[in-house]
Parts: C-alpha cells; sequence; structure tokens
DNA sequence: CAAGAACCGGAGATGGTGCCTCTACTTGGT
DNA sequence: ACCAAGTAGAGGCACCATCTCCGGTTCTTG
C-alpha cells in the first residue's frame, strides 16, 4: 500500500519509521474508535499507540481526517456484503444474513456505528459509500418481500432504524455480555417475516438481574 | 402539596414568589429536561423558566437534587402501570399494553428514558422505584408466558432491553417523525409472540428516504 | 408605611476538557 | 557525519458546566 499525498502527488515515500508510526496510529484508532467511539480524544489514540500527540497531528491534518482514513474501508465492507448478498438465491435468507453480518460488523466497533448512523462525522468518502449503499438495500428488501418472506410492510427505511435499535442494545450491554445483540436481532427478525412459524431459537441467553444493574451502571446517555 | 425542607423540619413556608418560582422552575426542569435530556444546562432550565441561575441554585442546592424531585412521581407512574397490569385478565394483552403505556410515558422525555436506563443520575427515591418494579414486570412477564401469549424464551430482564431499543428508536426520529417509535415496538412485539399469527398492521408509516437522511443529521451520538 | 428579611439576577470564579501547535531533541538515510 | 525528517508532550487556546456572590429588588409583618 503505497501512500498518496493528495492527487498526482507521488511525493517522496516516508521514513521507514514514520510509516511505521502511521499504521501504528491507524490501527490504534481503530482498537480507540472501535471500543470507546468517536468522542475519544487523539490523545487517547496517540498514546495508545505508544506515540505523543505531534506525532498524530503530523500525518492526520485533523481528527476528521483521520477518522475518514479509517472508516472508509469499513464502510465498502458493508456495501459489498448488501451486493455478495444480492446474488443469493433464497431472498429472505439473503436479507437475514446480511442483517447478521453487517450488524455483526459494527458490533464490535463503536465508532463505525456513529459513522453509520449520523451524517455528522465523515465527509465525501463516507457519503459516497452511504449512497452506493441506499439502493442495494432498497433491492435486497424488496426481493425478499417479492419472495413472501419477508413482511410487505416493512420498508427500506426502516433498515437504519433497525441498526439503531441493535446499536443500542450493543451499547448497553457491550460492558456485561458483549454479545447479547444476537438475541435481541433474533427476536427483531422473528417479528419481520411475512408468515412467522414458531418463534426461532434465540442464540444468547438473558441476563441475570444483576447484569442488567451493573449494564446500567455502565451504560451512560 | 407542602414543601418539606428535609426530615421534621416544618421550617416557615417559601415567601409567596419564592414558592411560585419554585413551580416555574419544575415545570421548565420538566420540559428541557424532557426535550433535552440530563445533559441540559440548568442555566437553561433557569431562563427557559425566565429566571436566574441563581434563582435556582438558592432552591436546589444541585442539578441532582433538581433531577430526583423532578423524576420521583414520574417512576411511580410507570410502577403504578405495572400494578395495574397484573390485575388484567387477559394476560398477554396486560404485558402488551404495559409495554404500550410504558413506552408511551417515555417516549416525550427524554430526560425519563436516561434515568430508567442508567443508574449514574437519581439516587434513593429512584433507585427504590426501580426495585420495586422488578418484582412487577417479572410477575407481568411470568404471566404472559404462562398464558401462551409471550414466548417462552422471553426474560424479564429483556425488558430493559426493550425500552433501549425502542427508546433508540425515538431519539433517532423524534426530530423528524416523533411516532414513528410505534412502527418499531409494533415489530418487536410481533416477534415476541409465541405462536404468531399473521404480522399485525403497523400503526405508522415507513421513513421517506430523505427523512431518514434528516434524522442522521439531526442525531448525534 | 416603613424596615428588614427573604429573594432575585446574572456576571464571573472555578475546574474541567479537547483540539491542536510549537520547539528542543532524536533518528534514519546517504 | 551530517541534516532533513520525524518525535514528544507540555502548554496555548477556546469552550463549557456548575455553582457562588453580592448589589439591588420585592414581599411581609408590625
Amino acid at each position: 500500500m503505497t501512500r498518496d499525498t493528495g492527487p498526482a502527488a507521488p511525493a517522496r515515500p516516508l521514513r521507514r519509521d514514520a510509516e511505521l508510526n502511521r499504521r501504528r496510529i491507524l490501527q490504534s484508532a481503530r482498537e480507540v474508535f472501535g471500543r470507546r467511539g468517536l468522542e475519544a480524544t487523539l490523545d487517547d489514540i496517540a498514546h495508545h499507540a505508544g506515540l505523543g500527540v505531534g506525532t498524530v497531528y503530523r500525518r492526520f491534518p485533523s481528527k476528521e481526517h483521520l477518522v475518514e482514513a479509517m472508516f472508509a474501508e469499513r464502510m465498502e465492507e458493508i456495501g459489498d456484503l448488501a451486493e455478495e448478498a444480492l446474488k443469493a438465491e433464497d431472498a429472505w435468507q439473503a436479507f437475514v444474513d446480511f442483517t447478521w453480518k453487517s450488524i455483526e460488523l459494527h458490533s464490535g466497533d463503536r465508532g463505525l456505528r456513529e459513522i453509520m448512523l449520523s451524517n455528522k462525522f465523515g465527509h465525501e468518502h463516507v457519503a459516497e459509500e452511504k449512497a452506493r449503499m441506499v439502493p442495494l438495500i432498497t433491492q435486497l428488501v424488496e426481493r425478499a418481500k417479492a419472495a413472501g418472506g419477508l413482511r410487505a410492510d416493512f420498508s427500506p427505511t426502516d433498515i437504519p432504524l433497525l441498526h439503531m435499535m441493535v446499536g443500542s442494545a450493543i451499547e448497553f450491554t457491550s460492558a456485561v455480555e458483549p454479545d447479547l445483540w444476537r438475541r435481541c436481532l433474533a427476536m427483531l427478525l422473528d417479528g419481520l417475516r411475512a408468515q412467522p412459524g414458531k418463534p426461532s431459537q434465540l442464540p444468547h441467553p438473558p441476563l441475570g438481574v444483576d447484569e442488567v444493574d451493573e449494564a446500567m451502571s455502565c451504560w451512560r446517555p
């Protein structure tokens, strides 16, 4: 992966140590934004990478730029997921799989969730990627409805809501039982079927009362 | 409603104007916390009441105290709702009604949502009220399961999750379509039935694509 | 109708936070 | 061995929320 400093600017490559640190920063940003969300400080990210803040600012002009650089690729992953899902045969199963996989991607990355559901962060690239996903998701939903799997009154615009809802469950329980969202999503999906049979088996046991309490203590609005 | 300044402190009543302002503050707090959540400033509340900050601090020693005073009664309302629901005949219907009503109460009041799901705000009274609700909700859930309406793998501890999820939908869309949460909750409830029939009719039309965009622009993580 | 206690207003003290800059020092590359 | 490139991290700056303080106002009581 060669670095480009702008359009048609093949400037001299970074010094070896600089390039190494650049990667360290990206990696650290991934971890810290993932765990603490976009509110994390560049200071935090720098220290978590074992570097000084100055080093980060030398490489990325601002927090915005770092965020943009970080999440471009992850957003692409989700778009690709949708594209792939459109090729599957069983339309309902494709919808379900896409939902599970895309939320799986979110689940470990609070920053990604925030960037997906708010317009206040990324700029060009992020917006583009979001735009690309709209028709894909629309198709996915319409196909699943046409096939009789997905309830007819579901709308593609319900997808962000669904992500929002499961996202909040992730946030609420992440400190206590990071996989509990699977339980929530399973129930939600049961409610989306056009011809529901028996309730599906839940992939995760419920919280205990003490865990609820702990979750409430960790969670901040 | 006579004011008490502490345990066994029948001190002289407030001056008339002071008492009036005290009410103004409470009312203003209700509105501002409701709209902006507990992060709202006491300055905001004071100005929205047409008063100076000093006046507020004269009456309530700290923000915490004001919050506690504000939400005690509202929490009680929810507890009462559960108590009432336990008297109903049809256990599943009682569960459904309780859920709709309690979230209805939440829906217009962001502060209430935050206080219910986080332990970081209220103190004694709020905690008591929460504790009172645990057995009530447990009964409500167990009854609905025993009656064969609610899926058997549902747990009372899923209730806060449910509130969390719908709460996030409320927050996400409140600026755009404040009643959209009804749509979400309806789908969720469809997923909670032990013997689902056809999907229920959704009580609210979906968002438009432009509305999704607007919601994303207003929402902040 | 005074007199004085109770009350009001809101500027600003205090403490905290995050973004980013600046410079003396270190390191890699030739 | 030299110096351009890179680094560390203290601190500047701007912002924000809580709460205090006191000169001025308003209510109540004798």
